[in-house]
Order: C-alpha cells, then sequence, then structure tokens
DNA sequence: TTTCTTCTCACCTATGTGTTAACA
DNA sequence: CTTGTTAACACATAGGTGAGAAGA
C-alpha cells in the first residue's frame, strides 16, 4: 500500500529546506516553489516515515534555533514533528460545482465579477460538494484565483476584446475555507461555500481579500489538501479543480448589461433592483424575470463565530429554485479563442444570444478567457448536447477555442448524464469544450518537503471581513511579507510561530469605518490585534519553519519575487526555464495520468495557465471528464475534470495511485479552526 | 522553577483515568469532576514530564482501542502524546471585567438577562481583559455561566424576592471562546469578548445556547486554560475568574423597569426605544438618559470569518465613552443575603435608589444571588468606597451577605484604585462586600488526568448563530450527550476523533428561518452537517479519549449525571460526601492560598455555589482583593478576586506558584480555531 | 470623447432589541 | 386577577447590492 520512498521524501525535505529559514540553501526554497519533476531531487528513499519525522524536527528545530533564537518555537518544533499525518486514510475525492446552471448562465454571456476597493464578493458564490473524502481524515480546503490568461480586455461593442497584453499580477493569496482543517466527514455534509472571499482591486489591501486587475479575466480554483495542520499545506499533497464555467472578467463596473441583470435577477442583496422600482434598462427588463433570489449569500456567519464561523463557514440559502426559468440569459454564447498573444481586435467574444437585445454582431472572436497558450494543444472540439434547455448554438472555433456550452441538463451540476466524456489529453483548464457542464479539472500535486508554488503562493484565512492570508511564496513574491500582505487568519496558523510576524504588522492599519468593534477600538494594537485574533492556532503543532520563513527568507527571495512577478503571464509555462529560481526541483506529480504539474512561482495567474499548458505539453493521455473532479478516477480518473493531464513522469496510474494514498497517509491528521472575528472592515 | 512532582501528576493521570473511556474505573471520572483534595490521590511524583506524557498516550491509547476499536482513533492518539505540553512558559493572568461601571450599574439594581427560545445576547456583554499570559504559550479562553444560588425568584412589589427552590438545571454548557486557542499575546491585545454567547430556555435548544432556568439567579465565571488543544481541556489547569457584578436573574420578560431603562440606554440594538418614540413608562424616561450606546456589540463577527467572523471573535464597539454619566442608576443598591434555604418572603432585595422611582421599601432581606451556603463564612463586610461616582450606600447585612456595592471608580475596572483590599479568607464569591468594584474571585483548579466538573462540565464553542459546545461531563450529565447537547464547533476539537459522534446528530433538526444558508439547504444533512462545519479541528492531535468518552461512555455514566443533576443547588458543598461518585480523587488545588476547590459534577450553578463555600470551610486565609483577577499574587494573590481562598492543601505560596508554572509549561503548545459559519439559526 | 474608476446612495438581507398583545 | 411565557412587531446595527454621478 504505502511506499516508504514517497512518504519518506514526503517529510524528509523539510529539516533540510523549508524548515530552516535561515541557514538553509536558498535553492531549497525555489525547488519547493515548483513542481519536482526530478525524483532524484527528493531525499533518498527507504526512509522510514518516523525516522524521516524525526529528521526532519531535529533539523527544523535546530535551524530554528540558530536562526531566531526563540525558546518557544523549539517547544513548537518538537510539537511539530510529532504530529504525524494520517496513514491509513483512503480517499477519491470528487468534486461538483454547486449552482452550476447559475454559473453557466453567466459564464455563457461572459461572467464579471465586481471589484472595489473595500471588498466584494463574487456572486454567484464559489461553492463546491465534495465527495469521496476519507471521514475521519482531516482535510484542509482552499481556493485561489489566478489569471486566465495574459490579456487585458476591454468591452466593446457589446462583447468583450482583448485589449493588450495584461498588466502585472499582484500575488495572489489562497483563500482557505475557515473551516480548515475538518475532517472529510464534515466537509462532505454540505457544500463548501467559499463565499466569503472578497475580492479587490486595492494593490494595498490589508485585508487579506484576493488582488485582482480590472478588465483581467480570472479561473477560480479549489484544493483538497489532506492535512492536519495549515502549516502543513506546503508538505501535502494537492489536489487542485478546476471548473471552467467559474472563470470571470474582474470589473469596476459591470459592463454587460445581461451580467447585471443576471446579478440582479439572483442575488438576494440586489433584490432592490429587480423589476419595480429602479429598473435600469429595457434590456434587462426582456432578460431575467422569472427566477430571483435562486443563490443567497449568507452574510453573517461566523461569527467568528460569527464571526463567527466563521466559523465562519460561508453559507447560501437557496430560496428559490435553483432550476427555475430564468428568463434573461436563455441563449447561450460562445467565445472564439484568442491566440494568447492578446492582439487587440484580434479575440472577441461571439456572442449568440437570440433573445438579448444586445445581440453582438458575430464574426468577430473574442479573446479565449482562458489559456491562450493552450491553444494549439486544444484539439477536441467536440461536445455533446445533452439537453438544452436553452438555445445552446454552440459553436466550435478552429482557433483552438473551446466553446462554452451552456446545457442546462442536470443544472445542479449533479444529475447531468456525460453522454460523451471528453477523452481528450490536452484539453487545456477552461479551453477544452464544454461537453457535460464544463467538468471541472482536476490537477493533484505533491510538494514533498517544500512548497509548490502553484497552490502555496499563498495562503488565505477570511473571516467575516478580514480575509486573513498567508503567502509563503506568492507568485510574485515567494517568501516576500509586506505587512499590507500578511495577515494571520484565525486558526490558520500557529500562533506561536507567528506571534512575532504580527507584531510586526502594527504598522498596518486596516481600521477604515465603523465595523470596527469595541475591543478593536480599545486595543493599544489595533491592525496586529485583529490579526491575531483572527488568528488560528495550528492544529497544536507549531511549524517554526513557517515562522521563519515568513519573516526571514524575506531578503533572500525578494529579488526572484520581483523577478517572477514581473514575467507576463503569457510566459508562465517558458517562465520555468527562464527563471533561474524556478529550473530544479518541481514537486513531483502523484499520478501521472492526472497530474498536472503546476507552472512555478510565477504569478499566481500564470500558475493556472501554465498548468494546462505543461499538461499538454506532457501527456495525451486521455480521460472523460465529468461533472464531477475526482483526482483518482474509481479512485482517481475518469471523474476528474476534462484536463487532468498527466505529468512528464509518467507511471502507471496504480504506481501513481498507491503512491499518492501513501503520501497522503502520512499528510492526515486532525485539527482545528476557527472562524474570523469581525474584525475591523475599511469599506469606506 | 519545576516541580516533577506536579508536571507528572497533571499528565500521568491521564492514562488511567480520563484516557480510558470504556475500560478505566467510574470513579476516576467522577473524581475528576471535582478539585482534589487528596494530593494522596495523584500519581507518584517523580515522573518528569516526557515519561509521564508517554504513559498517558500509550495508555490512553490501549484503551482506546480496546473500547472503540477506531482505527483513526488509535493514531490520533498517537498524535496526542506527541503533543507536549509547553514547558517554558511563564505567565500570571491578571483579569480585568471591562465595562465594569455598565455592569455595576445593572448589578446594583439587580440585572436581569433575557433568555428566549431562539437565543438571547447578554446584555452588558461579557468581556475581560486579559494580562499576564506568556506571550507565546497557547491559552484557551473559556466562560460558563452557573447557577448562583438554589433559588428560585420572582419579581414582587419591585423587588426581586425568593419563590422557592430552585429548578433542577441544565447541563451547563461551557462556552468556549472562539479564538481559541490562541496565544497569551493574541488574548492580551484586546479584550476577550463573550457577546456571542446565547442564552436560552429552551431545553430542547440545539444550538449549543446556554439553557438557563427563568427567574433564577446565575453567575458567569470566566476561565483561563493554557492549553494548546480543546481535547486537553479536561486535564489541564483552569484559572477561574468570577465577578459578582456579572450575575443576573434570568427572565422571560424584563421586570424591574430600571433595568429596561439600562438595557436600552446602553444598547445600540435597542437604540429604538431611546427617549422618543416609544417610550414606555414615566419611570424609564425618569431615570436614564444621558449616557447611550456605551456599549455595542458587534453582531457579525466570523464569520467565517465573520468570518470572520468567526471568526469569531467578538467585538464590541464602544461608541459612546464607558465613563459617561448614566443619568438612571446612579445609586447604589444593596442587598441582603438569603439564609440559602430559599424561603419564599424571607429574602428581599434591598433596593437603596435614591433616585429611583420604584423605591423600593428597605427592610425585607432579598434573596442572596449567591451562594446562601456561604453565608455563615461571610465575616467581612467591610467595603472600602474608593471614589463612588455614584452614591454608594453601601448597606452590610447580618444575614451573612455581601452588598453590592457600586462604586464608580474607575469605571473602566482598570484605574480603580483599592485602598483595601479585603482580606477575608471566607469571602464568597458574588456575596463578599465589593470593596474596589466587586473584585472578581479567581480559582485556580487542575484535573489532572481526568476531567473537572468545575470547569469541564461541558465546552462550548460558538460562532455567529449556533453556540457549539462540548459537554463531556456536564454536571447533570457527565459524558452524557444527546443530540441535541453536543455539538461541535469551528476549530473546538479534532473532527477525527469527534467525527462520529457528529454522525450521531442527524436527528438533530435547527433549521428553523430563513437564516439558513444555500449549503444548509441544499445540504442532504441539514444540522449534522451545520455541526460539522463548525467544528473546529483540534490542534492537529486528536483526542480519542473525548470521542470515547463522548459517545461511549453515555451509558456509564447515565446515572450519575442523573444523580448529580437532581442534586439541589444547596447541597453543592455536602453532594461531595453524599454522591457516591464523587467521593474520591479531587483535582488537586494548584495554588494552595488562591485555590478554590470547585465542588463537584453537580449542576454548574451548585459549582459555583459551592466553591465558595469550599473555600471558607476549607481555608481563612485572608487575601487582598482587587480589579484583576489574578490567581498568584504579584505572581498570583492580591489582584485575585475576593474569594481567591485557598484550598486544602496550605502549601507556600511560592511553592503553589512554581508547581502552577510547572504544570502549565507542560500544557501550553499551539493550535488555531476559527469562528463559525452563519449555520441554521432558529430565532423563529 | 471614451473608457474606466471611485464614491454615495437607496434598497436589500440578516440579525439583535424591547414592546406589546395574546396566552397560559 | 396575578404571574409568567410566547410570538409578532417596529426599530436598531451591520453589511451586501447595483445605480448613477463625478472624476480621471
Amino acid at each position: 500500500m504505502r511506499d516508504p520512498v514517497f512518504s519518506a521524501n514526503a517529510m524528509a525535505y523539510h529539516p533540510f529546506h523549508a524548515h530552516r529559514p535561515v541557514d538553509f540553501p536558498m535553492s531549497a526554497f525555489l525547488a519547493a516553489a515548483q513542481p519536482s519533476f526530478y525524483p532524484a531531487l527528493t531525499l533518498p528513499p527507504g526512509l522510514s516515515k518516523p525516522l524521516a519525522d524525526h529528521a526532519l524536527s531535529s533539523a527544523a528545530e535546530a535551524g530554528l534555533h540558530a536562526a531566531l533564537g526563540h525558546h518557544h518555537q523549539a517547544a513548537h518544533l518538537r510539537s511539530f514533528k510529532n504530529i504525524e499525518p494520517e496513514e491509513d486514510v483512503e480517499d477519491d475525492p470528487k468534486v461538483t460545482l454547486e449552482a452550476k446552471e447559475l454559473w453557466d448562465q453567466f459564464h455563457k454571456i461572459g461572467t464579471e465579477m465586481v471589484i472595489t476597493k473595500s471588498g466584494r464578493r463574487m456572486f454567484p458564490p464559489f461553492k463546491v460538494r465534495v465527495n469521496g473524502l476519507d471521514k475521519k481524515a482531516k482535510y484542509i480546503l482552499l481556493m485561489d484565483i489566478v489569471a486566465a490568461d495574459d490579456c487585458r480586455y476591454k468591452f466593446h461593442n457589446s462583447r468583450w476584446i482583448v485589449a493588450g497584453k495584461a498588466d502585472p499580477e499582484m500575488p495572489k493569496r489562497m483563500y482557505i475555507h475557515p473551516d480548515s482543517p475538518a475532517t472529510g466527514e464534515q466537509w462532505m455534509a454540505k457544500p463548501v461555500a467559499f463565499n466569503k472571499l472578497k475580492l479587490t482591486n486595492n494593490i494595498s489591501d490589508k485585508h487579506g481579500f484576493t488582488i485582482l486587475n480590472s478588465m483581467h479575466k480570472y479561473q477560480p480554483r479549489f484544493h483538497i489538501v489532506r492535512a492536519n495542520d495549515i502549516l502543513k499545506l506546503p508538505y501535502s499533497t494537492f489536489r487542485t479543480y478546476v471548473f471552467p464555467e467559474t472563470d470571470f472578467i474582474a470589473v469596476t463596473a459591470y459592463q454587460n448589461d445581461k451580467i447585471t441583470q443576471l446579478k440582479i435577477d439572483h442575488n438576494p442583496f440586489a433584490k432592490g433592483f429587480r423589476d419595480t422600482g429602479n429598473g435600469r434598462r429595457e434590456k434587462r427588463k426582456q432578460l431575467g424575470l422569472p427566477s430571483m433570489r435562486m443563490y443567497d449569500d449568507q452574510g453573517k456567519v461566523d461569527r467568528d463565530g460569527g464571526d463567527s464561523d466563521d466559523s465562519s463557514c460561508e453559507q447560501t440559502t437557496m430560496r428559490d429554485s435553483v432550476h427555475s426559468p430564468n428568463g434573461p440569459v436563455t441563449s447561450p454564447l460562445k467565445f472564439n479563442i484568442s491566440r494568447g498573444d492578446c492582439n487587440e481586435s484580434d479575440h472577441e467574444l461571439e456572442e449568440h444570444d437570440d433573445r438579448s437585445i444586445r445581440v453582438s454582431s458575430p464574426g468577430q472572436g473574442p479573446p479565449s478567457p482562458l489559456s491562450p497558450h493552450c491553444e494549439d494543444r486544444v484539439k477536441d472540439k467536440s461536445h455533446l448536447q445533452k439537453k438544452g434547455e436553452y438555445l445552446d448554438s454552440r459553436k466550435e472555433n478552429d482557433s483552438n477555442f473551446s466553446i462554452r456550452n451552456l446545457e442546462k441538463d442536470k443544472l445542479d451540476g449533479r444529475t447531468l448524464k456525460e453522454s460523451d466524456t471528453s477523452k481528450k489529453d490536452g484539453d487545456c483548464v477552461g479551453l477544452r469544450t464544454v461537453k457535460e457542464g464544463l467538468s471541472p479539472l482536476m490537477v493533484q500535486t505533491e510538494s514533498p518537503s517544500h512548497f509548490s508554488a502553484s497552490h502555496l503562493q499563498s495562503l488565505a484565512l477570511s473571516g467575516l471581513h478580514n480575509q486573513h492570508f498567508f503567502n509563503p511564496l506568492s507568485t510574485g513574491q515567494p517568501f516576500l511579507f509586506h505587512p499590507g500582505q500578511f495577515a494571520m487568519a484565525p486558526s490558520a496558523f500557529s500562533t506561536m510561530g507567528m506571534g512575532h510576524l504580527l507584531a510586526s504588522m502594527s504598522g498596518v492599519s486596516g481600521l477604515e469605518n465603523g465595523s470596527l468593534s469595541s475591543q478593536s477600538t480599545s486595543s493599544p494594537y489595533p491592525f496586529p490585534f485583529q490579526l491575531s485574533q483572527h488568528m488560528l492556532a495550528s492544529q497544536g503543532i507549531s511549524m517554526p519553519p513557517f515562522g521563519g520563513l515568513l519573516s526571514y527568507p524575506y531578503t533572500y527571495m525578494a529579488a526572484a519575487a520581483a523577478a517572477a512577478s514581473a514575467l507576463p503571464a503569457g510566459s508562465a509555462a517558458s517562465s520555468l526555464g527562464r527563471n533561474p529560481f524556478l529550473s530544479s526541483t518541481r514537486p513531483r506529480l502523484r499520478f501521472s495520468p492526472y497530474q498536472i504539474p503546476v507552472s512555478v512561482p510565477q504569478s499566481p495567474g500564470l500558475l493556472i495557465t501554465g498548468l494546462p499548458n505543461t499538461l499538454n505539453a506532457e501527456s495525451e493521455s486521455s480521460k472523460p471528464g465529468s461533472r464531477e473532479g475526482s483526482p483518482i478516477s474509481e479512485h482517481q480518473s475518469h471523474k476528474t475534470g476534462s484536463c487532468h493531464n498527466s505529468g512528464s513522469p509518467k507511471s502507471s496510474v496504480k504506481d501513481s495511485i498507491n503512491e499518492l494514498q501513501n503520501i497522503q497517509r502520512l499528510v492526515s491528521g486532525l485539527e482545528k479552526r476557527r472562524d474570523m472575528s469581525p474584525s475591523d472592515d475599511s469599506p469606506k
């Protein structure tokens, strides 16, 4: 069942690299930031788990002492080593996007998400249903939003067209679900909502919100990590799921009236704009009417509980029928794929809205929303129309762009029957033709004993108003933390190891409006404490390496970070070779056929973008895509999204599975988290 | 610095008692429920910490396996044993009640708290400021509300009078602050608010709210536990702080108009009832007017962070000056102590409100709000009036009741200068004369390797709307869990060990109103999932013993629980001897002079009530009471509340301190938590 | 201009208040 | 009649919407 080599590797790396913030070789850190294609780089096989762990803790502790000299950290390290990952865990995660029909409606029009300085939620809330987890094992569920391509867009003549190269991306932050870590049983009990995540265009955001560039296209990603402690994320295997229908263009104001109307029709908070009253334009009235309030957002959760909650968990109330007839957006839209070079006017969104007033003149191919770099690899344009409730004028574009099929099938995204599971090997995330409602792409990566840039660009934990994040290796700034970037979320990290970091954040001022609690107000340490309050202890183990990495490695990686962040989105794949810091020790893929080496510590967007590319370039194995993304078929295959491409190391699926399972056994444990407190909100 | 004996005892007990849910002697559990006056019962001294820990884990694991046979639990145990408590921790907690002036205002009138089916917050939010903690050590902060006496009250002729014996108390739930565990630095950064705690009279409450009996008097308690995992609470040392001025009578509707007015004047949510508009009675208008909105409650915190909430830390916005002149309640009220037998018309509240319209006719002694049983022990009626901003007509009552002094001193409860620290040994909690604004009583108990009934009657973790709780050894139902009683809170426990328990909660239906999120609604497991979502993983260690205790010991303790819960409040102290389950192995006191053996697994109220009794009965050592409750003077004494009586074992203060410190070193670690998600709220 | 950003605002959800009337 | 409980209610806080004006 277990492969000692992999297990050992996974754990053994810690002491020699990530765990030594000060005196470890920089290359080790960098290596951790990228998927490893070189098994040789991992520690020698044959190490038993316990042994590896011991080595780890000892080394880590030694390193910490030397570097930090903090007596507490030593104890923490000691604790850490003892927290062994769960071993007897067997799982086969299946992920289903909730409210898929809604997403499809938005997607076919061209989803837009408003970003504001004070932070704006995504409207179709990103919510997934997870199955196949080990009931007792602990998992950390997270999401991030990465650039979908390297283009800048503009809405011209009622359609989105490329308007040049993308602007530099801010380091993306991982948003760790506030309930993390929790058992598989808990996660599977109900949909996992990420509605608390907020988007902003404020590059100086102090809340940990996800910073996006307006007029750029993004792709949300969902990650499952079997780990009992947030601090173990960097060393854990990520299973990544991408739902192409959730991509969107960030805007400061809605551009497409159809989107506006769709938002109004379904977002309960916009109920005031429905029909009567402040109706905007006539177009809208024509579009959406019947179905309203299908997807609710629950504002207060946590509370910190309420705040919790937050737990903080986000919950969305489904008051109206999800399948209610949504008048407005019934006609499918198709997008032509751009060539990925972001030439203006070269790509346009081809809109086919039969009932839309703003029917765009077809002909011009809109820029592909996703991975222009995958174009050449996208061969499969075939798509099945299960039961289009709408008028789905699926249009195949020879320009390497997959049509965004808007099939109403079993809107729930679950009952949808797939007559054709796209077997295409080279399907790119978000680019492959959506057969059965845009099957999610599943990516599984392992970051044995070091950080995986693709997933650990940053870790964000958010509560009610402040999204706390951890950004140890953000694409743009690996190991680089400014006060504004670093924020601990409730229960995300061990305060023990992070305390000193928080203290260094006193300069952060995030208290802007009346949302401040008396506690915050009365506290002599306004912001730092906000963070502290929300910071969650790790699962009983301190993770000194992190603390060290967060604070000390700053200087080491600054240059690399700057260099990486400057890379254009289109150069994601190539950047691996170009960037001197990214050339070695990439995390090795766990499941060859399904693994997708995530491109390195670039901008998060690049990572996602690069992923499909890498996949296509490396493997042609086809896997059926279904609604549920599951990395390992029965154990890992079919159910996975379309792009479960295999990575470079092509071992048998079975072997890969075993390896993964072995690793996973070492990773899960138990821990806990909690929501954030209200904290200061600066919506001004 | 460290005393191996104590350390060993603290840890060594686990394996042989609490850690063995099935095959350990029941007496062990019961013993754990009460403070130990018998050091002999602790394990042999000289055991080193590591050794003890090993023994612990081994025994625990073995016991679990035999009892539960859960493969996961084995792993969890393994993890647990490895999570060593922090050793090099030095702390000297000082606790200050926030908004003391406000509390005093209410207290002198006779605080009332509304309890509703859907749950009601306390209004003067229970909030404390903590100092003297070890910056890096992890602490769990919690509170509970226990019966103040065994009387039932009624409001007659504008005053509260005893109306007979108390009704049976429901098992009290510990409310663990959603930020727990967190570092001392975090806790000290700003006031720790427990405003999310909700009171209810619904005995079938599914939210984890604190269930109280209407027309009964209660006393909130605050506890500090140095522990890095909620699961370690049962084995950790509790430092308990009682602020007599926070006691209150639970009501379903306000009885005293003065209280109503005070609430309206200060609770921002009742702003609509201030002055203009719906003024109620004339009396109110006469009473409070100037100061309004002094204490704000922040609803959403966590959340998920609001998560923020989550997380949910509760925060209260202090918008108005805390020291603003509060017109209405400026005259102090005095209470005569009842004899503790709840004879009707025997006790009355003696009200001395100079400006109050409802001036009650003095003469009849109102029933003592606290520990009638402490009467005979209360000798000290002396009280110092530092700087009474109000008209404090302190009245000493020979009937063994301490006057509730309402000194306006340094309202903040911090700047108050104590000219006279009551040195009375026998001061009872809530009964002693309040010198400097009702100094809090500090109680420190250790529950080496087993549950302390006084503190671990139950553990509640709450989020925004649902208060999740853990009730392993509730007074009424030690180890007894009904689905409705057991709820995991975000990051409170290791889901690993608790997962199966949650699963058994599917029968719980808590979704009542529109507050349900779409997640909840769409989830096939409405309530169970709510819990899961909010459940927080333990700090990386599974606590199998707990899981076992929670689910399996049920049958074992049912009888005991029933017996214990049936005991009248007044019999708390005596019940120790009477209850066959409570006769052995009480947790030993840590600081002899300051420790107060908490009486056994009775109703929570009994515990608190019994505590003062026990203290008085056992020791006469006097300690100065100050505003800040600190267990150990400079290191443990003076600042503590009035009743820091010494327990039976009278060792030197210094020795006690060292012992405690040693133990504490073993307890702290690192972990995390988070708030709760909104979850289902059934406010109907 | 054109395109995009920022800000204020009305309107909504969600929930915490005491009032009030109905009820037991 | 008295005492206590409950639910509906108006009104508060807190915060999530897009509209639309004002800038840039």
